[in-house]
DNA sequence: GCAAAAGTGTTACCGGTACACCCATGC
DNA sequence: GCATGGGTGTACCGGTAACACTTTTGC
């Protein structure tokens, strides 16, 4: 550590979700570029998290380290989604002024590799490390301004959340070690936008044995306290079966 | 074209699936080094057709081009699915000495980009381009020899093509325009390994308003012909319909 | 007329969907 | 005792799974 040299040409960006019981934000760094002379501000906007990798670090490592330095978390789940190429995906003035600025030899042409990642948002303080990032619920981006191509990178990380949480029990990464069911089903419904039905959706988790009632309840709630639950990845890969069932 | 000027440390390879009505299968590519000086063979085993991209390249472009140097054709379907990235995935010896004598000033260490690549293979003439490609079926790739990380690449590129075509009608692009149930029937059972029972399977296809019936019957083959259909992508966007259900 | 693959219909079961009421707690 | 979210059962329907026989062609 300390002395790394960087790949000048290859990065790795990461889109980090997180749930907060109402909706489903994704962790973005504010990013601001003040003039020195003048004082004005020439750059404000929002950016995902990304690093270049290092000459002797693999993707994977490098996705780990860049959520490590946010959020200070480690073994957090991460997925590879896609690589970025455009040709310009950097060079828009605002970005050029940036990377100047930055001044640490990255190259003209920079191939960016996508990770998104789910975290326990209750884990994660944004008061220590924070360069000012902040979660945004997914339904604002649309709306904001970003940095480089990452409006494009998280759209198509909402696609893969969305493609891979329907067929592996991803989800649970977004929720804390014990949860009750109503907490899983508004995560669902806040993942796909949609809404559920309370008796429905309760059966079919009945029917998932990895989905297992612990003896405790919640506690101090001004109604009736919920069951808390646990998921159970090893009752999972025990349990599950092939499914091909074509879905087109 | 011509004096392009190639990306030292990315590349592409692409994982091209093809049909035969029996099996499914991979194009791969023969290498053999003979040094010249004993006569002796120093290397001889399979590869991925893969090449790093130009400067002014984006990755799929490059995917398209490798598949059109290779098979001739165009506008073929490819899906960039994985970025691999492990520091000595060229470094075995016999790889090092493949790429010196290569000698187009690779990088040490290359990152490269998978794609796969769906074709109908009557279509693909492989008599005339070819370096030696052949297509093996996809269940003697276990037991070869492949250059680089290409089996790796190769399995991770099966499973993708698995999860894609689950939700996604893409199977089609395996077959000829033309082609009959029985066909579309043996060619899922080639891609998931399994056993289809034929008339609950042609129930389902009758359910699917964009694989529509031709006029036409198989002509000249030695028992009962078979009636032609056709897949229609358009039909199929206009259709379908959203579905949610959660499959782990 | 025989071999070879195409094509078709019925029943049993399960999972999905739709829907309305009672329950335990904090204040 | 009231407000708040937790928790349950039933009826209907559509899709999936299992199963055997008739049809059309080339030779």
């Amino acid at each position: 550590m300390g002395k790394e040299v960087i790949i000048p040409n290859i990065s790795v960006d990461c889109v980090i979700f997180g749930f907060d019981f109402e909706k489903l934000n994704v962790l973005l760094v504010e990013r601001e570029l003040i003039d020195s002379k003048t004082g004005a501000v020439v750059i404000k906007d929002h950016t995902l998290t990304g690093y270049h990798i290092f000459e002797d670090e693999v993707l994977d490592s490098a996705a780990s380290r860049i959520l490590k330095d946010l959020t200070g978390l480690e073994n957090i789940y991460l997925e590879q989604f896609y690589t970025f190429s455009e040709i310009d995906r950097v060079a828009a003035e605002k970005d050029k002024k940036w990377l100047a600025y930055m001044n640490k030899g990255f190259a003209d042409r920079i191939i960016t590799v996508g990770y998104f990642s789910l975290i326990d948002s209750t884990k994660v303080e944004l008061t220590v490390h924070n360069r000012n990032a902040s979660w945004v619920p997914i339904d604002e981006i649309p709306g904001m301004e970003l940095a480089f191509d990452h409006k494009h990178i998280f759209d198509r990380a909402l696609e893969a959340l969305r493609n891979k949480v329907k067929i592996d029990p991803i989800v649970f990464e977004l929720l804390p070690e014990r949860f009750t069911l109503t907490q899983l089903q508004k995560l669902l419904e806040a993942v796909f936008d949609t809404q559920l039905e309370k008796r429905n959706f309760r059966k079919k988790v009945g029917q998932m044995p990895y989905v297992v009632a612990l003896k405790e309840k919640q506690v101090g709630v001004p109604h009736k306290p919920a069951q808390l639950y646990l998921f159970s990845r090893e009752v999972y890969e025990k349990t599950k079966k092939e499914r091909i069932g074509l879905m087109f």
